[in-house]
RNA sequence: CGGGGCGUAGCGUAGCCCGGUUAUCGCGCCUGGUUUGGGACCAGGAGGUCGCAAGUUCGAAUCUUGCCGCCCCGACCA
């Protein structure tokens, strides 16, 4: 039996769902707001992980793991950052239970109450600050680059498999540096880490930018992130780095002796992205068949599926399927042969589904010709091609459909970037069309305030390198002097 | 937290208004067989605290009250 999936046009958060749901990437969960990341799912993350842990490394960033649990009165010392987060914070309040002691069940001990209570963290500034502290001295312990693989929680008020749980997985990358100078190249050079990895890995081309005051990090001077856009037009920020500037130095009163032998204190970055890049990954990129995964992270690249005709035909076709699944893997394709009993039609759903994205069948008709049938799941043609040399042939359109899902995805968001110079064009791009509109704005928090109100779209970025433009503002027709992305968002 | 909707097998559901044999059907699952070029077919089988609790009644999935949970829309957000 099929598993229908709703179509984009019926209802796109319907058609998101049961690509996350019945694709298998992750399920919902008895607890409010947190999911479970299902096998094929992890190893979706997995992949991006392991990627993006490579580039760190390679920027000079070493990983270190801090606790969970953060003092409450840490996340105080920074004021804006603590108005930031105190509404979605979890709180750890006592440390023991007890059989109840009026009839059965379990409670909380009222004895076991903490004296000091903790946050479970929503990101790790403070504790991490903290701990900076105690190993920065001088100027020789700087640059300080740390990365850390780990959980956060946000007790948000509405969930999305993926795109907003209560608790999601991410990295962040914390460091401390000598100047101003450096930790803003840092700030730049991650956020170029970011759009590397999301456009060369995922085939998601995004917008590099600095978010505007409203948007901004709650303690960043400033804030970088990468803006996609996904196929229902709206914009969902990937990536995010920031300037930190003094500000948790000052807090956590992390100082260091200059060569000059001089007190000052250091300069800050913190980078991050998360689960949320699969939610970006299946909106940018999944039909109505299912999920599509670019060849670079796909857990599996290619499935070769039997034809069998009579019993006869089963140690032929296996005999050549196997050939065939050694010469790809030695080829460095992650590939399987799917032996299951269902039937080739069966599998051919199935693995569409997942997003597979080659799909080889093997028959003896084929056997006998020389050939196997290869199907792409980008564009979903087929195509008979010859047994030899199928390694290279596999492995060439791992690499065509990579560059083919960058380059539609990338069509897309150019035909969806557009331009509006009044305020009527404005409204009436965002209902009609949707994606990017570049648009004049005074630069005031009280006029992005009044377009979101009355529209609903946020200022997403500040593009870098954007040109320098003399125009009114949309909305009050001040001056302005270049255009700003709009959109609305996830 | 406000507005709307829904809880019956793993999933989707009928039955509820108007109480009455053994709770319906499909998918999935198990066994055996036949099959296999786009989600197979036949035969047999397993699987249920009808969200929870109390009440009304000879009798409750069905009526009443309370509670719990989930989904959608809004305020908050990576």
């Amino acid at each position: 039996m099929a598993k229908e999936l709703t179509t984009r046009q019926e209802d796109y958060s319907q058609w998101y769902n049961d690509l996350v749901i019945k694709g298998g990437l992750a399920d919902y969960s008895a607890v409010r707001g947190c999911m479970v990341i299902k096998p094929y799912g992890f190893a979706l993350w997995e992949k991006m992980r392991d990627q993006l842990d490579k580039m760190f490394k390679d920027t000079g960033h070493v990983n270190a793991y801090f606790p969970l649990f953060i003092p409450k009165s840490f996340l105080s010392k920074e004021a804006a950052h603590v108005e930031g987060f105190a509404k979605e914070c979890a709180v750890v309040t006592h440390y023991r239970l007890m059989n109840d002691p009026n009839g059965k069940g379990i409670i909380v001990d009222p004895d076991a109450k903490l004296e000091e209570e903790l946050i479970v963290r929503p990101t790790s500034e403070t504790i991490i600050w903290h701990t900076y502290r105690d190993w920065i001295q001088s100027y020789r312990d700087l640059p300080l680059l740390i990365n850390q693989w780990a959980n956060v929680v946000r007790w948000e008020m509405r969930t999305r498999l993926f795109l907003r749980t209560a608790e999601f997985l991410w990295q962040e990358g914390h460091t401390a540096h000598a100047t101003k100078e450096e930790a803003i190249e840092e700030t730049e050079r991650m956020l170029g880490v970011y759009a590397d990895f999301v456009e060369t890995y995922m085939a998601v081309p995004v917008i590099r930018g600095v978010k505007t005051p409203n948007e901004r990090f709650a303690g960043a001077e400033d804030t970088y992130c990468i803006e996609a856009l996904m196929q229902d037009g709206k914009a969902l920020q990937a990536g995010t780095s920031h300037f930190l500037g003094q500000n948790f130095a000052k807090a956590f009163d992390v100082q260091f002796l200059t060569k000059e032998n001089k007190q000052e204190y250091v300069w800050a970055t913190s980078w991050g992205v998360s689960t949320r890049l699969i939610g970006a990954l299946i909106m940018a990129h999944s039909d109505d068949n299912g999920l599509v995964m670019p060849p670079k992270i796909a857990p599996l690249q290619a499935v070769i599926v039997p034809i069998y005709k009579g019993e006869d035909s089963k140690p032929v076709i296996d005999a050549k399927a196997k050939e065939i699944l050694n010469q790809l893997k030695a080829a460095g394709v992650s590939v399987k042969y799917d032996e299951s009993d269902n039937r080739p039609g069966w599998k051919f759903a199935e693995h569409e589904l997942k997003g597979v994205p080659v799909r080889i069948a093997l028959g003896l008709r084929d056997i006998e010709n020389g050939v196997v049938e290869i199907a792409r799941r980008d564009t979903k043609e087929k195509n008979s091609v010859p047994v030899d040399g199928i390694a290279d042939t596999v492995v060439r359109l791992l690499d065509e459909i990579q560059q083919n899902m960058f380059d539609k995805a990338l069509a897309f968001r150019t035909s969806h970037t557009t331009e509006a110079n009044s305020w009527d064009e404005f409204v009436k791009l965002l209902d009609e069309k949707g994606g990017f509109i570049a648009a004049h704005w005074d630069g005031t928090p009280e006029t992005e305030d009044a377009i979101k109100e009355k529209t609903k779209a946020t200022i997403r970025c500040i593009p870098l390198n954007n040109k320098k433009e003399a125009g009114t503002c949309i909305l009050t027709g001040k001056p302005s002097q270049e255009r700003v992305l709009f959109a609305r968002a996830y």
